[in-house]
DNA sequence: TATGGTTTGTAGCGATACTACATGGAGGGA
DNA sequence: TCCCTCCATGTAGTATCGCTACAAACCATA
């Protein structure tokens, strides 16, 4: 193979890769030597952000040179680069992938483990989601006459969460929680109805079947899954945002908090894009209900006039 | 006031500040050749990572040791140090505080801005959560015989969100919708009770209401806010996620991310610290519930049998 | 055991970050 | 207004760092 560069091997360069992956991933592939120096961070990825070169290469027991050659094998320009690279994968945190949540964490811990996690999955769907179906997704709703959101479990908080922000998409929506419910209106769909069928999995039964009652129906299906998957093949725009996977019983998951920000791009993008009088509408409505919320207004219980903004 | 050290100023080395913040709140305080350094960093912080010490010196049109000065000012070790914490400010994502959303934005150009804005957010949310606040919440849902979660809007999102999670928690969990019933459960709270009250400013009269009378019924009031505020005044242990404001009426809200996330470690806290029969139990389900998704179970529907992890 | 190539280390160079010191300029008091 | 003081800024110099060209060592194969 390739001389001073096996970097070449299978996708080095990937920037949709942290770094950590990408020296993970590498590992098997390195040379003897730089498999020390791979050892060596991936053991004490935090404090190595803090390694001059020459210290990382006695803390690894090889020569400067080598030190560089690992840069330039896990797709680094230089050391000043990895060094970069390191600072800005560390800053998300560590997925639970290389730091595992245990009995004896402390609640700091436990937390901080936790937001790391969430925040590198954020940070992975972020890489990953493809802008133009999202584009595609924001046409779509622009035509829509209706939304119709449907998931079931942590995915039906995001089709609950969808069908708060109505205002924003300008059209009526609704996310019946009832599978029959889901079935009915989604059936009586029309040409110009969008489904949002959301599933991590993309293989949930009943969601699939809402969503074939869906297209038959005429409507134009928008799948929100966490891979390609059945339900992503049968719609006709898949948005697809890949978190870390659970590890294990206790790692939560974060495909949920990916969906709600999907959600949030689609419903801004869709908000942006319709006219300035419906852009004045929304701000009156949330300065409306910013000084309903302190109770200048107690008349009725108004939990139904205007779900979306926060509480 | 110091010589070579103004950094003395209010707060420079507060870690609970990304190095952007510390910059733009220092920069009143800096001397005037500094101010040009900040300005040119501040003008495009993604460029300013690969400067060089001298690059920005002449970008800046001041001398190095300047340069230098600049980075101990905003509290950084050295020139080093200072692009190592920039890189990592950076891989958060830039806040909208810095690149506002418009209606040219692609929506590459927007789900980049929307992902950047909500990680930024939660990395906000990590360095402001209080550990001893969430230790103190996991002994208390230990200790409890069921707890009532509630809230409105986005806030009542989080709530049904923590009701599905019930299998974590260990015992029965309740998240009714409707005021009146949640009204009606906080007064039948018991002295083992635990209601956690969700709402990001902390003042939505309705929220309030339903805490004090599950408060008055003798019940441990859990609040979960983005700031301090007359709910978390009033409750028996205050979690406080702080998130960055929405600045306009298109960015959207990041605190019941941050939510979602706060109740995340307080089910695996109180999870983690359950008997092992619980964690097998839990396991167990998580396994079925994958068989069942995929329809091998389909004789009635499933729904409301576990909704806890993501279909 | 000899010989090809690959892996690793040595030596040296330019550039970089950092420090000690000197100069320039603004502001205040007589 | 002039001088003096103090603070801001720049100049000069140095140790160190990252990087490259080259040589030695290693391993495998014939």
């Amino acid at each position: 193979m390739a001389l001073e560069v096996p970097t070449a091997a299978p996708g080095a360069e990937d920037s949709t890769d942290t770094l950590l992956e990408r020296i993970t991933r590498q590992l098997p592939h390195l040379r003897r030597s730089e498999q020390r120096v791979a050892a060596i961070v991936l053991d004490n990825p935090v404090g190595a952000v803090h390694f001059t070169m020459a210290g990382l290469a006695e803390a690894a027991e090889v020569s400067e040179p080598t030190v560089m050659r690992f840069c330039a094998s896990v797709g680094c320009e230089g050391f000043q680069d990895f060094k970069i690279q390191l600072a800005q994968t560390l800053a998300l945190g560590l997925p639970v992938t290389h730091s595992s949540i245990s009995a004896e964490d402390s609640a700091g811990d436990l937390s901080e483990k936790i937001f790391d996690h969430t925040i590198s999955s954020l940070d992975r769907a972020r890489r990953t989601l493809d802008a133009d179906a999202v584009e595609a997704a924001i046409t779509a709703v622009l035509g829509a006459t209706d939304i119709l959101f449907v998931g079931f479990g942590a995915s039906g908080i995001i089709a609950q969460d969808a069908q708060q922000k109505f205002p924003l998409f300008g059209v009526p929506c609704q996310a019946p929680e009832d599978f029959h419910q889901q079935f009915i209106a989604a059936t009586m769909s029309g040409p110009r109805s969008v489904t949002v069928a959301i599933s991590n999995t993309g293989h949930t039964e009943q969601t699939l079947i809402v969503a074939e009652a869906a297209k038959k129906a005429g409507a134009t299906v928008i799948s929100l899954t966490g891979r390609t998957s059945p339900l992503s093949e049968l719609a006709d725009i898949a948005l697809v945002a890949r978190t870390f996977e659970d590890t294990d019983v206790y790692t939560p998951s974060t495909s949920r908090l990916a969906g709600l920000v999907v959600v949030d791009v689609l419903a801004t993008g869709v908000a942006l894009r319709r006219s300035p009088e419906h852009t004045a509408a929304i701000r009156r409505m949330k300065s409306e209900l910013a000084s309903m919320r302190q109770g200048v207004a107690v008349a009725a219980e108004p939990e139904n006039l205007a779900e979306e903004p926060e509480s």
